[in-house]
DNA sequence: CTGAAAGCGCTTACAG
DNA sequence: CTGAAAGCGCTTACAG
C-alpha cells in the first residue's frame, strides 16, 4: 500500500564504495562524516569512490543506530489561512536553515485528524513538533497522544493548562495599541470582531480591547463584542449584527486580518464608507492587508520571524534546554492604512 | 547537530512486547501486520502487551528493512504565493489519504536552493517526488541530481524537454475561453498582462489568448503583451505599461489571479472603474479572486484538486505504473464576476 | 590511521 | 500457528 524500493536495482552502499577504494566500511563513514581521523589519501580515494558509483547517503539507516532523527513535524491547523502560510514559511525555513526537514500536516482544525497525525509522526520518528494547534485541543488529549519526552512547541495559540512552550506575539499589548488608536481617532463606540471565547487567542486580543477602553474611561459592554467564525464570512456577520445593534458602534477592532477584510467588504457592498463612515482595525498584517480595498490598518505580528523562532525553540528544547526558557512573546506594531481612517504615521513598541 | 534520542530511556521494542507476552518479535511483527496467521489468542495477548508498555512502531526501521518509504517529497516553487498553498493543501490531503507524510520543501523560487533539496530528499530515502518547479529550472539540471528510478511528478509548470508526468490545467483553452468572452463584450484592443515567455505556463496561456484572437479575426500584436512578475506588483507594472501605451487597449487578460489584482488595484487608484472603464480576468481563481474589489472574473482551475491528482499520479508511478499515462490535465471553468464588466452566467467546458 | 564486530528495530523466508 | 536466523545500511567503541 505504501512505498517503493529505494533504488532500481540495488543501491550503491557504504560497502559498495569501502570495496572500491579498497578500504573498510568504517572508514569510509568516518569520511562520510568528515572526521580528520582518516588521511587525506585515503580520502580522496573514497571521495573518488563515492563520485563514480553516485552513492547517495541513507540518511534513516543513520537514524536507526544513532537514535537522531533530522525529522520535525509541522502540524498546521488551517494552510488555507494566509496567515498560517506565512507561518509555516518561517517555519520552513528555519528548519532547513539547521538541518532539520519538516514533515508537514495540515489539521484543517479537525481535533480528531490531529490526534492521528501526532500519532503518525511518532511512528515516523520525528524529533520534534511544532504545532499551531486546531481549535479545542486541551491538555488532556495532548497528554495522552505524546509522551512527555517528545519536545514540542506551540505557535500562535496556547492550549489551557499546558506548560509546553509557546511562541506567539503579545496579542494583549498589540490589540490595546489598536483600540488606543481607534480611540484617540475620536471613536467612542468601539466593536470586537470575530473569534469565539474558547480561543485563548481571541480572549488575549479582548484583554488588550478592554486594557484600552479602561484607560480612556469608556465602559466595557459586553453588546459590543460581535464573535463569529475567524473567516471572511465571518466578519461579514459581525459587521451586519454590528449595524443592527443599538450601541450604534463606529469602528471595529477585529479579531485578524481575514475578519477585518470581510468586515470591510460588506460595509462597502452597503455604501458605508470604511475608514470615513466606520473604521476598522485587524491583526496579523498578512501580506493581502496592504492590497485589501482600502489597505488595511492592522497590527504587524511578524508572523514569518515568528515561524523561525519556533524552530529555534524547538531545537534548544531537543538539545535539552529548559522548556521554561524556550517561549517567546514577540514584539507588535501598528500599521496605520486607510481602514481606519486617520493617516498617521506608524507606531513602534518594545515587548517587556 | 541535528537529532534527538527517539524516546527518554530506550522506547519500547518490538522484543520488549515478545517478551512480556511470551512469544518471538516475529509473532509480534505479524500481528502488527494484522496477519490472519496469528491465533486469536496469541494475538489479543500481544495487544494487551502493546497498550501497557506504550509501544510505538518504528515506521523508519521497517523502511530500512523492506526498502519501502511512506515519506514523499513536496517541493513547492512559491508557497507565499496563495495558488500554491492551495495545490500544497490538496496534495498533502492526497498524501495523508493514501498513507504517505510529505517532506515540505519551499524553493522559494530559487534553482540553487532547490538542487540542495532534492539531494536531501534523496537522502530521506523518499518513496517518490512532486514537484512545481522552480523558475529557470531545465532538463539538465535535473536529470543530474535526480536518478531515473526515483519517481517524480511535475505540477503546473513543464519543464522543457522533460518527459515526467505533468499534471496541471488546460491552460490554452481556459485562456481561450476568457479571452473570447473578453470579445463577446466588444472589446477589441486586449492587453495580456504579467509572466515571462521563460516560463512555460505562460507560453500556454498566451497561446490560448492568441487562439481566440485569430479565431475573432482579431490581429495578433506583440506590442499588446505587457510581461512583468508574476505578482500584484508586476499586475500594477503592467497596467501602467499598457495605459501608456498607442494600442490603447481597454481589457486584459492576465496571466494569473495575483497580477490581475495588482491591475485592478492600479486602475482604480487611477480613477478608472474596472469592469466599466477597463476590463479584466485573471487565472487559477484562488479563494481570494472572489473577494477582490471588484471580485473577480478568472478561469477556475480546481487547484484543490489537482494537487490530490498530482499525488494520485505519483502513487501510480511507485507501483509501477507507465509514466506515459500518469500525466493529467484538468478542466477549466470561466467564472464571470465583475471585473470584466459583462454579468453572464458562467460557462463550462470539458477537456480533451 | 584503519579494520572487525556488534547492534539500531524491524521483516522475511524457512523450518517445525 | 510460531520461532530462529539473517539482513536492511549505517555508527561506534575497541583493538591494533
Amino acid at each position: 500500500m505504501d512505498g517503493a524500493k529505494r533504488g532500481a536495482g540495488r543501491a550503491t552502499t557504504i560497502v559498495d564504495i569501502a570495496r572500491a577504494a579498497g578500504v573498510s566500511k568504517s572508514t569510509v563513514s568516518l569520511v562520510l562524516k568528515e572526521s580528520p581521523l582518516v588521511k587525506p589519501a585515503t580520502r580522496e580515494r573514497i571521495m573518488r569512490a563515492i563520485d563514480q558509483l553516485g552513492y547517495v547517503y541513507n540518511r534513516s539507516a543513520a537514524s536507526l543506530r544513532t537514535a537522531r532523527s533530522s525529522f520535525v513535524g509541522m502540524v498546521i491547523s488551517d494552510l488555507m489561512n494566509p496567515f498560517f502560510t506565512e507561518l509555516a514559511v518561517g517555519i520552513e525555513d528555519g528548519l532547513h536553515n539547521m538541518g532539520f526537514v519538516p514533515i508537514l500536516a495540515n489539521t484543517n482544525e479537525d481535533v480528531g485528524r490531529q490526534t492521528k497525525v501526532l500519532q503518525s509522526l511518532r511512528e515516523h520518528g520525528v524529533a520534534g513538533i511544532i504545532m499551531s494547534p486546531a481549535r479545542g485541543t486541551d491538555v488532556w488529549s495532548l497528554a495522552e497522544t505524546l509522551p512527555r519526552s517528545l519536545p514540542m512547541v506551540l505557535t500562535m495559540r496556547r492550549v489551557d493548562g499546558s506548560t509546553l512552550p509557546y511562541i506567539g506575539p503579545d496579542n494583549r499589548t498589540g490589540s490595546r495599541e489598536a483600540v488606543t488608536h481607534l480611540i484617540n481617532l475620536g471613536h467612542r463606540s468601539i466593536a470586537f470582531f470575530g473569534g469565539y471565547g474558547t480561543m485563548t487567542t481571541q480572549r488575549e486580543r479582548i484583554s488588550g480591547y478592554r486594557d484600552a477602553l479602561i484607560a480612556a474611561g469608556l465602559p466595557l459592554r459586553d453588546e459590543l463584542i460581535f464573535e463569529s467564525m475567524p473567516t471572511r464570512a465571518g466578519g461579514a456577520e459581525s459587521l451586519a449584527a454590528a449595524l443592527a445593534s443599538p450601541l450604534k458602534p463606529t469602528a471595529a477592532f477585529c479579531y485578524n486580518d481575514i475578519v477585518a477584510m470581510g468586515a470591510t467588504r460588506a460595509l462597502g457592498l452597503r455604501g458605508i464608507r470604511v475608514g470615513i463612515d466606520f473604521a476598522v482595525i485587524g491583526f496579523d498584517d498578512i501580506v493581502e492587508a496592504e492590497h485589501n480595498a482600502p489597505p488595511l490598518t492592522t497590527v504587524n505580528a511578524d508572523t514569518r520571524i515568528m515561524g523561525t523562532r519556533a524552530a529555534r525553540s524547538l531545537l534548544g528544547l531537543i538539545d535539552g534546554a529548559d522548556p521554561e526558557s524556550m517561549s517567546y512573546t514577540g514584539t507588535t506594531r501598528l500599521v496605520v492604512r486607510e481602514s481606519c481612517g486617520g493617516h498617521r504615521r506608524e507606531t513602534f513598541k518594545e515587548t517587556a
